[in-house]
DNA sequence: GACTAACCGAGACGGTACGTCCCGTCTTAAG
DNA sequence: CTTAAGACGGGACGTACCGTCTCGGTTAGTC
């Protein structure tokens, strides 16, 4: 997310400069205005949001979103993040393949049951908009591509992953099918595809010989 | 792309069906449509463009437009079939590594030097309209994929690659990974990711044993 | 009304002169076009007719229209004069003022209760349009005129009227009244002002010392 | 005039009711609309004014005229209400048929010289839209017959007329005529005609007997 | 306790494009 | 040559939102 001053007041706690004068932002209206971008997603889609919608529903003016959001996809991605937050648990079964599958089957099935058409929305913003990408990286793919790396690494410091194993190429071999099918919308993103692709992956990383 | 009705004609003297009356569809306006869309796509961005720009660039009533193409997406569309109608080449190089490598380097490219952005347009709109989704999958998806079920099919043909091998399993593996690329662009679409992927897929189904 | 051809075609019969070569102008068609504006008229009002909406409920093409008729207004006139032809009847009272009430009484209802929407939009035409104002002119409002300028005429041979009055004058002071209040409906057109014009038109005329 | 909120604004201290929030109603604008419509009327006509045109030759958006206005008749009437705004002057000569020939002739060389054509138009319009016959009637018409009324009235105070005439009737006996030749156009409204009308209605009310 | 600064809601503003309606013209095949 | 059908270029409609602006009013810290 991208803002034009909150960086600045975020130090301000850390560095002891004292607050801007002036009357502070409303954590109220914050909060309202994620929430309400939150329930018209629900209720019509992406598409059908609009900034005026979401102040409407939120009780505020328009100017209060647009001094803290650059756009209506900014405010969808920070309304998301938050909903995300600390969603992500890292499995631990002992082994690359069993943790990978785990992790899989924990993600297909978020997109499947709920975040998935949210998900497409915020990706579909994304290729229009590179500033927007780069938020997005930042704050979503990132995340998920660490988490994965995690996961690998561990695989490498118990020996079951080839110590020059390129990690980078692998995370591409996992999350490039599952956006794909997410994307495509032609296959789904079920157990069985957890399974195949963990074991497409085991195999590929599996041979220090 | 969706007309409102089919276009079949078949011969009227045979079938003893009439031709529909009225005034049939003008092609110099459907030819007109196509280059202006394509036009203020390379000029504009596919955000910037519109129907109404499209109308005027091509000297033609909006209504032209509607009756014919659902929205502006399913425009771009067409005209990015046309655009890219027998540039796919299927190569010949005796072993599936090889063909999907050829094949793979092709695609990059072309994603790389011309149409990537564009793509990346579709894709984006289709994430939000599911009934260009469908479109989108029938006129561009399926061709891509049936190309490298042929490379896939020849190899199991050849022997190379083991008969009760998933193929569509495999195709997701393969252009999954590339539009995770294409849409995240976080790492580039060059000659050594397609070696790799290359290797990844022969390694995962060259295993009959 | 005026057509472009008509005429031409309606001396054919009497100067023995043959018909025209080609397919003859098609009743059938004609009547239903006036039969559909009548229709159309009723159901939606004048602003919302459209020559595709009568050549629809006709089952007629446009250019069947445009032929032969140079405007939605000529269409709705021609149909409202085949209405109401022979529907004006002239009184005998045996005075002017008795026939002059009577046919104010007359007009009065049929106004009131049939045709003064219908009139009114007919006037809302000709206000912006003038050449079809010179053909409701021709049309409609001359008919009107001459009726009261026989009745007047009546009260000069019988010596009622003074042989110098000014009859075209006379009928504004008539007709006047009654489409100012038909145009600003903020009075009725009922008996009691029939009476009321009436006596002052005697009052007006029948001095002749 | 019609808009959708009463402008109506009391003193705020007095009154307790404060301003409507929001950014107050640009004033600019408005004087700018007016300007626009009344410029455009007399350069192409009023079938041939739009909204659209009026708002780019105003510089202003569409929607601040649909805001304030209901159609593009309303813009014109409060145009040319402004316009004529003061302009009716009330004769005094000492007698009932001097001063409405005097008020006639002013009339008449005003709708002749000047704005016959406008109010044909706004005419054409009030007789398909009663919404907008009922503003017409409020601001246009009902000044008009006031002064009338006054003229006939002082008559009444001087003796010349009987107490018991009736006003109303009387004025629709004088506009009647005016507005049947001003429609109609088969006449002009001229010096002659004001001496005639004067003259009937003298004859017509100045009988106390 | 006044002053100042930044916030807030409300909503009007100039704009752009939408998708629709209908205009009057044209181009077919059929009669 | 007319007809029904219907596509065509075109113009305007009235609406939805955009992102900006301008009000009155609120809420803090600073003088």
């Amino acid at each position: 997310m991208k803002t034009k001053r909150s960086r600045i007041k975020t130090d301000s706690k850390l560095s002891g400069i004292t607050a801007r004068p002036g009357r502070p932002r409303s954590t109220t209206s914050h909060t309202a205005i994620l929430a309400a971008a939150l329930k018209l997603l629900r209720k019509k889609g992406y598409r059908s949001v609009t900034i005026e919608g979401i102040a409407a529903e939120a009780g505020v003016g328009k100017q209060t979103i647009y001094r803290w959001w650059p756009s209506k996809a900014a405010v969808v991605l920070e309304a998301f993040a938050r909903y995300t937050t600390g969603r992500i648990t890292m499995p631990d079964t002992g082994n690359v393949r069993g943790d990978l599958e785990a992790f899989l089957v924990q993600a297909f099935d978020m997109l499947t049951r709920e975040s998935g058409q949210l998900v497409r929305s915020l990706m579909s913003e994304a290729l229009l908009d590179d500033e927007f990408a780069v938020s997005m990286r930042d704050i979503f793919i990132a995340s998920r591509r660490s988490a994965l790396r995690e996961i690998l690494n561990n695989g490498v410091e118990r020996g079951e992953v080839a110590s020059d194993a390129d990690i980078e190429l692998t995370i591409d071999l996992i999350y490039g099918p599952m956006w794909y099918r997410l994307l495509n919308n032609h296959a789904p993103l079920d157990l069985k595809f957890a399974e195949q692709l963990s074991e497409m992956i085991a195999g590929f990383m599996g041979r220090p010989d």
